[in-house]
RNA sequence: GCGCUCGUAGCGCAGCUGGAUAGCGUGUCAGACUCCGACUCUGAAGGUCGUGGGUUCGAAUCCCGCCGGGCGCACCA
């Protein structure tokens, strides 16, 4: 059997579209079902297995167009059915038409198998078909430290990627670093204030009433006076604060690299806004937009009829001062995305406030002549973090807003990794500081580590007693009976298959859900089934599966960047 | 006002390309197990799937209206 793109699930459902096809147009051919188009189908799993492994709706959706009611249009097709050679050995129909397909041993056998001999491979497929994807995420504003937002984003995105990456997509993650624009100068003038009234006291300089407040801002500006001094005392405030932000932007960077670092994100990419003016790139943007008839001039600023496209309203690209807008580098940094740097597809990670963002950004790959629904935004929700049952909003250390370096001092990165991706990004989250920090089972990523150590422990006592797995050779797996070892089998065959569909959805939440069900089923296989004591075949079968699962939970949590212990 | 988004058990959530009796965790109550690692199991209780229509053989799921929460509607990013 070859375990290239292992995947028992898709490969049971192709299976069962071949011969269901097959059996309609027996059936047809027989006279027993009209000629009609075979309907649109659907092979899925039903909830409760009582129902089957699999089931199809054929007969109820073909009711139409066979004019015949559901059971006979099923019991037409069973009768034509050859399960000869497949993985079913049983089928039934049921319920209102129900064509119900069950599993026989050698499915489970092959998921086991797959497992030990793809070993940390297993779950891993070419599903993306290596679609070269970027990934953007967190992306967050250099003028300050990064929020809990910038917390969920980053374990969000991380993973999303991680998650696209094994289901076979060539993925980039990227950082776009917003320095330049308003905020820069609105920073600059903010170090400026600080720096004045180092020299000249509080009253002396006035804080620009839309300048950033932040304790960090006055400690940069100590930090250049420590370093170089009242050098800038006498020069012109634009030019001072210039200076300080040119300065201060790579202290910040840096701090960020750092700090996401830490979290085990790593990026392929910083991308620099500054860059894209630097290069003419938006100017090139924005002339592209006008050649193609869809900007104008009103009010002394140009215009984009962004409205063509399906926003709501026109946006500005050029101010009246001639300043492009951040909305201009944003079509000339995807624009780059896609027709400089040849992504197939982009995914960018934003905070739901900028959902008004979303359709004027699409709508302008359209109008530039890409591809917006190459564009996807991923929307995440606020998080709040409580204690207690009560939100904390504010460092007790710094009295400050709590920042993504706070929480990873307070919570181990595995627990913010997968807390994080407990939930899809729609959910508006809370996060749980006691929860994330205890060691016990009700913490779930305590409890999912807790079954890997548990597997690795239980090894290593048999074999100090002698009992070493001796591999996939000459295993009896049909010797796996009880419910608990059936059960955890099948979950484990649903782990490519569910990367796949987390992938596909945006959705890596699909897997830490996934291991903690993993976990939850073998602790039931772990109480119902002994290994040490039993004897030689069925104690080898026992060990291929606990390494099987071993395998399953390792690679949720390598796909999520947790680690994963042997003991804990 | 317009738009996006969410509304499922006391609480936290899954299910949403339409399928069978709506699940999981937690909490409450009653019990069992406590043997390879702190695990696990059984039972009780808890639901107008926000609400009213529509489409369908079939709707938590799709469409429309309404109610409620969050967010947005800058020559900010």
């Amino acid at each position: 059997m070859n375990f290239d793109n292992f995947d028992a699930v898709a490969a049971a459902e192709a299976e069962l579209c071949t011969i269901i096809n097959a059996a309609l147009q027996k059936a047809t051919a027989a006279g027993t079902l009209p000629g009609a188009p075979a309907p649109a189908f659907v092979v899925e799993i039903p909830a409760d297995t009582a129902n089957g492994d699999f089931a199809t709706n054929v007969a109820m959706v073909g009711a139409k167009a066979y004019r015949l009611p559901p059971a006979k249009i099923a019991a037409a097709i069973v009768q034509q059915l050859n399960l000869t050679g497949t993985r079913f050995n049983k089928v039934e129909v049921a319920g209102p038409g129900f064509i119900n397909f069950f599993l026989n041993q050698q499915y489970f056998e092959d998921v086991i198998t797959a497992a030990l001999t793809l070993e940390e491979n297993y779950g891993r497929t070419n599903y993306g078909g290596g679609e070269k994807v970027n990934v953007e995420f967190v992306s967050a504003n250099p003028t300050g430290p990064m929020h809990l937002g910038n917390a969920r984003g980053g374990a969000l995105g991380d993973c999303l990627a991680a998650t696209m990456e094994w289901a076979g997509y060539n993925v980039t993650r990227e950082f776009l670093i917003n320095d330049a624009g308003n905020q820069i100068v609105k920073f600059g003038h903010s170090l400026s204030a600080r720096y004045m009234q180092h020299f000249l006291g509080e009253e002396s300089h006035p804080f620009p009433e839309d300048g950033y407040h932040g304790a960090d801002i006055t400690a940069l500006a100590e930090d250049y006076i420590a370093e170089y001094g009242n050098a800038l005392l006498n020069t012109g405030e634009d030019e001072r604060a210039a200076a300080l932000a040119a300065y201060a932007l790579p202290t910040n960077i840096a701090a960020m690299k750092a700090a996401l670092q830490t979290y085990n994100i790593n990026y392929d990419v910083w991308f620099s806004e500054q860059t894209l003016h630097d290069s003419g790139e938006v100017d090139a943007a924005v002339e592209k937009l006008t050649a193609r008839g869809y900007t104008y001039t009103q009010d002394g600023a140009l215009w984009y009829k962004a409205t063509a496209f399906g926003a709501e309203k026109d946006e500005v690209l050029v101010r009246q001062n001639g300043i492009p807008t951040y909305f201009a580098a944003d079509i000339a940094y995807h624009y780059n995305k896609f027709a400089v740097r040849g992504f197939e597809r982009a995914i960018d990670i934003w905070g739901a406030d900028h959902h008004g963002h979303v359709a004027r950004m699409k709508g302008a790959m359209d109008a530039i002549g890409l591809d917006g629904s190459k564009l996807d935004i991923v929307l995440m929700q606020l998080v709040r973090l409580t204690r207690g049952g009560e939100q904390v909003r504010m460092s007790k250390r710094t009295g400050n807003a709590i920042t993504l370096v706070d929480l990873l001092e307070e919570v181990p990165i595995d627990a913010a990794r997968f807390f994080f991706n407990l939930q899809g990004p729609g959910s508006q989250m809370d996060f749980d500081l006691d929860l994330a920090v205890a060691e016990n089972a009700e913490n779930p990523v305590y409890y999912v580590q807790y079954a890997h150590a548990r597997i690795c422990s239980l090894i290593k006592t048999l074999a100090a007693e002698g009992a070493v797995f001796k591999g996939a050779q000459g295993l009896n797996l049909s010797l796996l009976r009880h419910p608990t070892e059936v059960e955890l089998t099948r979950h484990i065959s649903y782990l490519p298959g569910e990367i796949k569909a987390a992938a596909r959805t945006y959705d890596p939440a699909r897997i830490t859900r996934f291991a903690i069900d993993l976990a939850t089923l073998y602790h039931k296989m772990y109480a119902a089934c002994r290994v040490k004591g039993e004897d030689a075949a069925l104690q080898q079968a026992r060990l291929a599966l606990t390494i099987a699962t071993r395998t399953a939970i390792a690679n949720c949590l390598r796909l999520l960047k947790v680690s994963v212990p042997e003991s804990m």
